[in-house]
DNA sequence: TAGATTGTTAATCGATTAACAATC
DNA sequence: TAGATTGTTAATCGATTAACAATC
């Protein structure tokens, strides 16, 4: 059934599972690639092709049944299970992440957040305590998590990342500057680099002045 | 001198920059293009056609010298400046962003954060107060801010985005789910959905626990 | 049945990699 | 000068778009 599937593929997934959801929420029951395109500002050709990367959700002269292909893609992204997954550093961006994100609802079970500050051990952060690192090792063997999200410094991330390794961590979401790609070219790793982001927005927004 | 530059090279020249800075604070002051792609998994043919888009840096015979080059890519990206910018949307998010984010050394200056909580009116947020939103007319006429970062729920957005376009706001680092494409597809925006990241990290993790 | 729209193959386009003459 | 490494052109590879027969 899969065949080979692009990264690229794979980046727009999400945006298609948000979109459907968006439907559905609203009572579309149906809708046909080109529909679909439109409203994306993708072509039709495109969306048949990714969607059939991973089989044939469609039905000729008919189009999509929307609520079947946001759950065909629940599936295929694998967000109807709770991995679970503790992030390092209690700092602003670690409270943020674990206060705002839907970690349920995308396949992930939060189970823990750690810093290595004394003074914030036992703050409460989304009904969750921050633990202090030192019982990392201890929390890892109970509870086992399977992935971190690491909100920390760039100059502690390595360390951690391998004693993250040892206790059988088999990924990361990574906000810190730190680039796996040097040392850990192997782990699974989803990178969210902030800075990177706000320096291709100061790209975009010179480009633009100096356009009009 | 400026070549058509694709979106791909753009959205590696943050990367770059990052690495300079990086050799350039371990007091390397000179690297060849073979060196800076074993360094960050690229071929060091990419890198010179990258670089090429925006002019000859390096040398025959030698390589490209560090600072040169990284104050290069700094001047392209434009982050060498003040962008005056507003957050919208004090919440965690719009905070962990607002304390965590190092504006100033990325071409930006935060000069404003606004939420329309009552309660949280006031309150100090990385040394700037929040503002009730229904101060925003008013503060945009007096100080011009020119880009808004979006860290509000989605139902707000678009009526939000309207009112900061009449404003004179001309560009959105947007961290909300509202999806500019539909209706406002030639305004300059960078997204940074996270829930997309997350389910792509999903998506990863499933398959690499798969493969072994 | 006729119309619509898919799944899929073929054509095009763009991005990456390889090669090499130019030159420091 | 000889060696190294760039800038740049050509070749390859992959991703997107177009086209159309299959079929609901």
């Amino acid at each position: 059934m899969q065949k080979n599937v692009s990264q690229s593929v794979i980046k727009r997934l999400p945006r298609y599972y948000r979109f459907l959801i968006d439907l559905e929420k609203n009572g579309v029951s149906r809708i046909s690639s080109g529909g679909l395109a439109q409203k994306m500002g993708l072509t039709a050709s495109q969306i048949r092709q990714d969607l059939n990367c991973f089989g044939g959700f469609g039905q000729q002269g008919y189009g999509y049944n929307v609520p079947e292909l946001s759950s065909e893609i629940a599936e295929i992204l694998g967000i109807n299970r709770r991995v679970g997954a503790i992030i390092i550093g209690a700092g602003n961006l670690g409270r943020a992440i674990s206060t705002h994100m839907s970690f349920e609802k995308l396949g992930f079970n939060l189970i823990g957040i750690f810093d290595k500050k004394e003074a914030i051990t036992g703050q409460m952060v989304n009904g969750l305590p921050v633990r202090n690192i030192s019982g990392l090792d201890e929390f890892c063997r109970s509870y086992k998590p399977k992935v971190a999200v690491l909100c920390i410094p760039q100059n502690q991330a390595e360390k951690t990342i391998k004693q993250l390794l040892k206790l059988g961590i088999k990924g990361f979401w990574n906000f810190s500057h730190y680039d796996f790609n040097e040392k850990f070219s192997d782990v699974p790793v989803e990178n969210v680099h902030l800075s990177d982001s706000l320096m291709t927005f100061c790209y975009k927004i010179k480009e633009n002045a100096e356009k009009n």
